[in-house]
DNA sequence: GAGTGGTCTAGACCACGAG
DNA sequence: TCGTGGTCTAGACCACTCA
């Protein structure tokens, strides 16, 4: 049942998989060229190129035109938190972190008017964001914020805000509720390159809205994050009394 | 800087995403053959079928072997709402949903022994599942359950759990927390033939972990919905006291 | 059995990267 | 220039669906 029919292009991805799970190809190290990769197991180079392609989508392999096929650095698995919305403390502390941060003043308009609720052509101070670990990147945000409910000494020193965004945080004042939601898709054409992950593979995108107790929103982000590097947990709990709401 | 150069299959693709765009092939209707598109394009049958993963990728076309390519209906988002675990109201109630579930009992083993903090060998009650609306499925799901903290009666009488099963919610009592991990990654060959989405195009996976006031795990599920069809919703509420904890 | 998509072949030619 | 991956061709053969 959980058996599927095995293709040619999985049994070698199957074999490239252990021979990197074992250490038998190391990390960063180069793999065959696809041409000799399909003269050793026999095949075509396309259905080869299939084989890596099920790696790449799993993270595995990195390819580079002109240069060839790389195992990946395995790959510390970055958890973002719901609910305060952050990196994992780990993952937040590190010292290998490096972060861009454009700031600019933009006037709300289509979708950004029904996240924030505000008219349109009100204006936001946007943060655009890159966190690399290293060389490679692994998240992409962008962050608005109504400058009406933010002061304005907030927004222009950006290195106030600089700390919350480096770790995808929620900014500015404490919020009363968060409310995150998460889809996966493919990257856009952008998105690719920013993240240097292929068009195959996926990204957890997750849109966060923060809103404070009178119900206004404070603060909008759009989180990109390579599928294969991040996960996102959120953990709730329940009072025993919140079983009558069940009924 | 976000145009890339043109292929072929970007040709197509774009040449047939603007038909079905428009109208003028309707959700639901057939595709011709790929022999035949790929004639009237003047391409290889590789070339045209990289066309159609893209719109594959892009939730337009759906693929049924031995039947054709179809234009998909414009899909409602279905809304898993994490916390409780379950899918929104509106799709929960829709008449049109069929599940299938098939009951069996397992030993841990695993994953699973790590996930239910059980000695591997433990006996688990297993929920197999297949959510479908009207033809085309929009959800899997393997729940596990350990026996001993279950009813027997329950577990036995499944249609007590069918319920619930039907809408991905928790089993059982009402458990103390939740804990959901999200992550999107391409889809293994049995989900992308189960869920009827091509091996390009992304799931959402959540790994749900539901304990009760004592810490022990009641239910670990396993979700996989196809990316384009669900998105997942987690709304947190802070205590100003909360803030506290910020240190 | 006829028609469909799924996998694969054995090439060709182009675009990129490095020497 | 040479070796690499990227795209594409014009087929072949197999698996699935349906009449």
């Amino acid at each position: 049942m959980t058996a599927s029919v095995p293709t040619r292009r999985h049994d070698i991805a199957d074999d490239l998989r252990s021979q990197i799970m074992t250490g038998r190809i190391q990390p960063g190290e180069r793999l065959p060229s696809e041409a000799g990769l399909a003269d050793r197991y026999k095949v075509s180079t396309a259905t080869l190129r299939g084989a890596l392609a099920v790696l790449q989508g799993e993270g595995l392999v990195e390819k580079i035109h002109g240069k060839g096929n790389f195992v990946r650095r395995p790959l510390r698995k970055i958890l973002y938190v719901g609910g305060w919305g952050t990196l994992d403390p780990w993952t937040a502390a590190e010292p290998a972190l490096s972060v861009t941060v454009r700031t600019a003043t933009v006037r709300a308009h289509g979708h950004l008017t029904t996240l924030l609720k505000v008219p349109t052509g009100s204006p936001l101070a946007e943060f655009s964001c890159v966190s690399l670990e290293g060389e490679s990147p692994h998240g992409l945000a962008r962050i608005y914020v109504p400058r009406d409910l933010a002061p304005a000494g907030v927004l222009d020193d950006a290195s106030s805000c600089r700390e919350a965004v480096t770790r995808f945080a929620v900014t500015g004042p404490l919020p009363a509720a968060v409310q995150e939601t998460v889809c996966a898709r493919p990257p856009t054409p952008d998105e690719a390159s920013s993240l240097r992950i292929g068009s195959a593979g996926a990204v957890l995108a997750i849109t966060r809205i923060a809103t404070d107790s009178a119900g206004r929103v404070v603060e909008a982000a759009l989180l990109v994050f390579p599928g294969d590097r991040v996960d996102a947990v959120f953990t709730s709990h329940h009072m025993i009394d919140e079983r009558q709401t069940q009924g």
